[in-house]
RNA sequence: UGUCCGAUAGUAUAAGGGUAGUACAACGGUUUUUGGUACCGUUUGUCUUGGUUCGAAUCCAGGUCGGACAACCA
């Protein structure tokens, strides 16, 4: 029979919630904080979400949570919006958090008419005090028992405005000696009078996270409120707030988020980074934001793949940065076209080849696609760039590429023999010259001859030129949160490199944006979005894999 | 020194009392007009101690290690 794909805890708990009955249709929801840009961990978050009601059945809604009006904006809005689209996904409903104010001030009036959250005059400080640590019981404030009807009131004043911001706050009452510090009466309401994002200043008192979140899923008939693991101590309010307002039990569920080498994946530090001008912006391509991988080159079908890849658990991960550039590959080398590009070039003359002549070879445009992905034209001439390093003028033992007297293939083009070289007066090699052999032109050749290199080339007098950054791992270290001191002093020095003028066959001057290229030889590469058509540039998503090891 | 969560090759992730498997990485080989791709092969693992059982990665108990929790953040 088919070979099961093994399913990872929730997709068990959801199939046998499906089967027992306990619910008809699946519900989920990817609920950001719109104070950022997406990353490749709330990538994970999405395509967990997402692809369990593709798989399932039901529907995943959006919505922002948007209970924190100081931080969050309608740019992070959009962006966010952006992004999960891009990745190929569609929610259903577009939430927001803030729509639910009305009601959530409702339970809020639930509550204290229960006489269960109460309106604490204490400050920060005092509040912390008295909430005792995990191990000592904490102690009540002297408002804790106020009649339902002055917290009433005082609610009410509070929402109209009265208070200042800080002067209190709304408290559930629920047990000061609870293990879980969550629950020795935690604030639900805080006076904020500032500008939100889309309720302007209708509102004045804002609800906390616990008190915003388990509601919404509530409301929206969520089923499975799928978190990341540092809510798990969350969960006894979350539902305990569901129980006490007797609503739609939806029931929280975590995992463990996503961890990568040689980054960070927290809001805070990406924000700094961005703030702090170390990188140029939340979509620099050496950002693990949705927007930094798509500019870098990515896909959303690589992204997507690398998230079926990691997999779903509870234990605390670090995935190797390895795994995401192997998909990116993985997809690039299906439908990249290919080109040829020099990227440190150094001039090789064909001594016997007219200077006045020129031709136009034939390459295939993707070896790996079922047509060859078509074919361009190439120009061959006299004078060539090609990589300076694809010259040795002592080879080292098991090199393929040019050296004196060695030979090579000229990709598309004809083998050559490296016959003399100039130095200059500091011993740099200016210029190779070679002979060419006129019966080795690829696809009629009958010159007998076997090279074992193969290299890229571009004819110098057609040659378009092009700007081109080379990326590199963000941090020097694999696990900058790991290490001591400030994060920001492990930044890779040479995470980004710039290459002024790169020489490039012509046919890629064409090259489009959104597209893979791959420059023979050199990697994989995608038209940046600062490129214009009289000033090239090309971002290098990942670089080949490199087997060749001198020695 | 409280409560909760977790522990399977280098990194992830399966096996739900019955042969420890898969992917990436690493290493070796074949093919190749990309030292790419593709294909083949190799190495490497159940934190620990006890218990239950014919049989334990799996169930139980203790320990060890790692993580989370004491924001008017989410």
């Amino acid at each position: 029979m088919s070979e099961e794909k093994s399913l990872n805890f929730i997709e068990e708990l959801i199939e046998g919630d499906l089967k027992s009955g306990k619910y008809e249709t699946l519900v989920t929801r990817f609920p950001p904080e719109p104070n950022g840009y997406l990353h490749i961990g709330h990538a994970k978050a999405i395509c967990l979400n997402f692809g369990l009601t593709q798989k399932y059945g039901g529907y995943t809604n959006l919505r922002f949570d948007d209970t924190n009006p100081v931080t969050e904006k309608t740019e992070y809005v959009n962006s966010q919006q952006e992004d999960i689209h891009w990745l190929g996904f569609e929610w259903k409903n577009e939430l927001y958090a803030s729509d639910y104010f009305d009601q959530l001030f409702g339970f809020a009036i639930k509550l204290i008419e229960k006489g269960l959250a109460y309106v604490d005059h204490s400050t920060a400080e005092e509040i912390a005090e008295q909430k005792g640590t995990p191990t000592v019981a904490g102690k009540a404030s002297t408002y804790r028992d106020r009649s339902i009807e002055e917290n009433l009131s005082l609610f009410n004043s509070m929402r109209n405005g009265e208070f200042p911001d800080g002067a209190c706050t709304l408290r559930a009452k629920i047990d000061l000696t609870s293990p879980n510090m969550l629950m020795r009466d935690p604030i639900i309401y805080r006076i904020k009078h500032a500008h939100h994002h889309r309720t302007g200043d209708a509102w004045c008192i804002y609800p906390m996270y616990d008190f915003a979140h388990g509601q919404s899923d509530s409301i929206e008939n969520i089923t499975h409120s799928i978190c990341t693991l540092e809510y798990v101590a969350h969960r006894e309010l979350y539902d305990w707030f569901i129980a006490q307002l007797e609503i739609f039990p939806s029931k929280q569920y975590e995992f463990a988020r996503l961890n990568l080498t040689y980054t960070v994946m927290s809001k805070r530090k990406l924000l700094q980074l961005v703030t702090e001008g170390l990188v140029s912006g939340w979509d620099d391509p050496r950002m693990p934001t949705i927007s930094g991988l798509r500019r870098r080159g990515y896909t959303p079908e690589s992204i997507r793949e690398f998230c079926e890849r990691i997999g779903i658990a509870k234990r605390e991960n670090l995935i190797e940065l390895g795994l995401l550039e192997f998909c990116i590959r993985e997809d690039l080398n299906k439908r990249a076209t290919r080109a040829m590009a020099v990227l440190d070039p150094i001039k090789l003359i064909i001594t016997n080849y007219p200077a006045d002549r020129s031709e136009i070879l034939i390459g295939d445009n993707n070896p790996e696609a079922e047509d060859k992905g078509g074919t361009r034209e190439i120009p061959f001439s006299h004078e060539l760039w090609i990589e300076r390093e694809d010259f040795m003028e002592e080879p080292s033992k098991k090199w393929f590429r040019l050296a004196p007297g060695a030979m090579v293939r000229l990709k598309f083009a004809y083998i050559v023999k490296c016959e003399s070289f100039k130095k200059d007066e500091n011993g740099g090699v200016t210029e190779i010259h070679c002979t060419y052999i006129p019966e080795s032109k690829s696809g009629s050749d009958t010159s007998g001859l076997h090279v074992k290199g193969t290299i890229h080339w571009v004819s110098a007098p057609h040659a378009a030129t092009a700007e081109v950054r080379l990326y590199d791992r963000l941090f020097s270290v694999e696990s900058p949160d790991a290490e001591e001191g400030d994060f920001k002093e492990y930044l890779n020095p040479l995470s980004m490199a710039v290459i002024e003028r790169a020489y490039i066959e012509p046919h890629l001057a064409k090259a489009e944006q959104g597209l893979g290229y791959q420059f023979i030889r050199k990697g994989y590469f995608c038209v940046d979005e600062d490129s214009s058509p009289d000033r090239l540039i090309f971002n290098r998503t990942v670089s080949l894999k490199e087997n060749w090891k001198p020695n």
